[in-house]
DNA sequence: CTTGTAATGAGAACTACTCTCGTTTAGGTT
DNA sequence: AACCTAAACGAGAGTAGTTCTCATTACAAG
């Protein structure tokens, strides 16, 4: 168990910026959340956020490694703690209907052969990996 | 190797819709670019197609099960002809930089086993699943 | 306390995409 | 062929999620 807010704090001051209390206040939502937040999601559990500087504050988040940004073709985009600071690797089931967006992990032997075979095909093309992505598209029990 | 004008006539046709010559010339593209195409470039390679239209057509290719739409976070969004008319199941490599999208495909056992997990994860939390997706993100030769 | 710099937030601006609506085209019937 | 009806077209207006502007506020250092 990290101390999340250090670490983002950390990771805030190498990239030249403060942990301010609207950010700390954003960390916390992500990390109580469980999952993905879109916009409108932190901003109703947070009623004092701005819009803008929400916004502003989430793309900062993302430039210091602290938040990971999904998109998805529901137009909303949802944000969650990167995995480097919740040190829990998963993958996300996508709702094609409600655009919600859940998290789930895969046997740690598959992903093992997943990870390898991914470094596999970036490096025979020269493509440097920073991270991979899997989504399950489907329908989610609440719209079924 | 399937005749691709024939199956998206009759998907077209399944869902009420005629296969025009606008629609005949984006599906003609997207075969031919090899790869996802964002409308820009779409547009590019055929001056004479309207942006309305286009983005019309695309909306009703990919209701229609022809075209798959591939959303980034560079803000574009790319298409591709389903992967049941290539007959070719592939994933996606993400430039970071450029937001450029390329396939590629993975070992047929690994492509086998992830798939057997993945129906595995959906049952167990009854979520419907239409379709699987596998993006590696980082930076492109052209870009590093 | 003072001073400089970063963060804030209300609203304007941006832009990928969708919608509107008058015109054109195409398929079916006589 | 000519007609008719409904679908498709396309230029431009509209929408909405996100980003930018800029005046104000808060913070950190000396």
């Amino acid at each position: 168990m990290v101390d999340i807010h250090a670490l983002a704090e950390t990771r805030l001051r190498a990239d030249g910026q403060r942990y301010t209390r609207n950010r700390r206040t954003i960390v916390e939502a992500l990390d109580r959340a469980g999952g993905p937040l879109s916009l409108p999601q932190l901003l109703h559990r947070h009623r004092q956020l701005a819009q803008s500087s929400a916004y502003r504050n989430l793309a900062i988040l993302e430039a210091a490694g602290v938040v990971h940004r999904i998109v998805t073709n529901d137009g909303f985009a949802r944000f969650e703690l990167a995995q480097a600071l919740t040190e829990h690797h998963h993958h996300h089931r996508i709702c094609s209907t409600c655009g919600s967006v859940e998290d789930f992990t895969l046997p740690a032997a598959l992903e093992d052969s997943l990870e390898k075979a991914l470094r596999r095909v970036a490096t025979k093309s020269d493509f440097q990996v920073a991270s991979h992505q899997l989504d399950l598209i489907g329908v989610c029990p609440g719209c079924s």
